[in-house]
DNA sequence: CTGAAAGCGCTAACAC
DNA sequence: GTGTTAGCGCTTTCAG
């Protein structure tokens, strides 16, 4: 008990100045500093167990040395696999990093921004809801955090992201080629960029080969708005195929779909995007477009490790499955 | 730009001295204060937008107001779930919330430890590996660092857990009473203390019965152990069910079964444990043993922020599934 | 090559 | 009621 050993303790131990035992901390000086006075120091410190206080340095050096990841909801996979690749970037680097959950609420969002910015925090890796609080992200910003967005588009920010439209339009001429015509799609929520751009470049795909959608749905990315979404559409038209812009309501679809006595893929395809971590232990395997969530994530703290900030778009991959296995000629 | 005001810029504003603002920013004496200092104050705070640097906070009050959650994979989606819990409760309470991801690894444990105890964190969240660096935790909480060890037991250090024992015997019975004689059991890592208490509850209440597992293997907690423990299983004995002992390894066991041909539940029930998000998205679904992951993260996070720290057991829920539907008879 | 001194931004005694 | 002062633990000029 009793505290932590300070700078002084072992300053007094080593028979040294304070200011030497810091210089041996940091590392300065070191070629014109005698061996032994940097032994005695090293000495010191290894038997006092003596470690820097944090607050103490970032209130000196004006740096916090911290970074923080803010997103929807860190228990959805996706976001937590991005926020792996960060820490395990920022931790190498010696950064703390800060989790905050706005649980999809724009207030809670603006609520951990002001704690950020509180905190001083040198960096920020965060996906905002859809429509957050812009000045709030300016004030943050202008403090002199730096900000990266990943995976959706903030006018101003820098982006890490992947190209949603390629990607889409990859998944649309499988369909296709697979011989699926009449395709319902899914679409993420309005105003969230990833949304548009998916829906774009699927419909674009598709028109390309004169084929329109059978009909457009707007979820919310979640399972249960999949379901529903689904359910609604599998109730008015008889689509060959349903495509949702992520995987989570893909696989509310393929719920919905066994609900309606439809045999996946026999009677019906299903396609998402993303490919979370579980995607490939669902049955029958999901056919999907691999987002590299995890590599999203150290780039963005590599970004924010580096002084040249730019936006970054990293290529997507189509991964086939069992759930869009129609031949052309129909089975 | 221009670095963020300072309480200082904010007393000159106000026409007040620093210790003034300093009252109004923590609510001391604020019945002997006139209401217009505290009006001027409060505008003062509002014009320059300031908010009180938490470094220098922490460093005067000698309190960081931080949390950490250190965790062996925070992609892992039970782990996301307990630190979603953590950063609810914690966020609610003023406090900010790091996150250490140990990877599995010993070594990144102990560094992470480390920079916990630089960092003056108030409280962690621990999830231990299997054979932890007792004195870096020590050393931690003996820096007057609260630490609450959630699902594992580490002598000496509070727990958040369930009772695994109830659990699997829960199971267990359920299994039996369904007509399962011969079945295989797939552990966790030895050395981790759930998967001990889930094996023995099991083999316990098998024992009541006067049956006893056809087999026991220990695997990782992952999917692929499950998948590859199983094969082994599956390729040398009959057994009418497998029953892993978490969810990961159950669908690895799925995969197995799927290969050799068995069909699920049919051929061979499988049974989990944990009851992760995504279980219920499996198909079949999985029978399997709820834990209240999430609830255990906001207990814990409750148990740092109250003076009590004891032990604490949540109850677990049996979830039947249709991997383990068969009749009494057989069929 | 090393020490002394000042100060980062804030809070808490202690004055008045 | 409010201001003055000292100091949390560290880094960094500036002397020597």
């Amino acid at each position: 008990m009793g505290g932590q050993p300070t700078i002084k303790q072992v300053a007094a131990l080593a028979g040294v100045s304070p200011s030497t035992v810091s210089r041996v901390l940091n590392g300065k000086d070191e070629e014109h500093m005698t061996p032994e006075t940097k032994e005695k120091v090293l000495a010191a410190i290894e038997k006092l167990d003596y470690t820097p206080l944090r607050a103490a340095r970032s209130l000196r050096r004006q740096r916090s040395q911290v970074f923080a990841v803010l997103v929807p909801d860190i228990s959805n996979p996706f976001f937590a696999l991005l926020a792996r690749g960060v820490e395990s970037v920022a931790f190498r680097a010696g950064y703390a990093v800060l989790i905050g959950d706005s649980n999809h609420s724009v207030a809670r969002e603006s609520r951990h921004l002001s704690l950020l910015l509180a905190e001083r925090v040198e960096g920020v890796v965060f996906i905002p809801v859809a429509q957050p609080d812009m000045d709030a992200i300016r004030r943050l910003s202008s403090s002199g955090a730096r900000v990266v967005v990943v995976d959706r588009q903030v006018p101003g920010l820098p982006t890490v992201g992947v190209d949603n439209r390629a990607g889409s339009a990859l998944l649309a001429e499988h369909l296709l080629k697979l011989g699926y015509r009449a395709i319902a799609y899914i679409a993420g929520p309005e105003g969230v960029s990833t949304a548009h751009e998916r829906l774009e470049g699927f419909a674009e795909a598709l028109g390309g080969w004169g084929v329109a959608p059978v009909c457009v749905h707007h979820g919310g990315y979640t399972y249960e708005s999949g379901y529903s979404k689904a359910k609604n559409i599998l109730e008015r038209e008889r689509p060959d195929a349903v495509v949702a812009a992520n995987d989570l309501m893909a696989i509310g679809a393929m719920t919905a779909a066994e609900e309606c006595g439809l045999r996946v893929p026999d009677d019906l395809g299903i396609a998402g995007f993303d490919r979370v971590p579980w995607a490939e232990l669902i049955r029958p395997w999901l056919t999907t477009v691999e987002v590299p969530i995890s590599r999203m994530g150290s780039e963005a703290a590599q970004m924010l490790l580096d002084s040249s900030i730019g936006s970054l778009q990293l290529p997507v991959k189509l991964i086939p499955g069992e759930t869009c296995a129609r031949k052309r000629e129909g089975r």
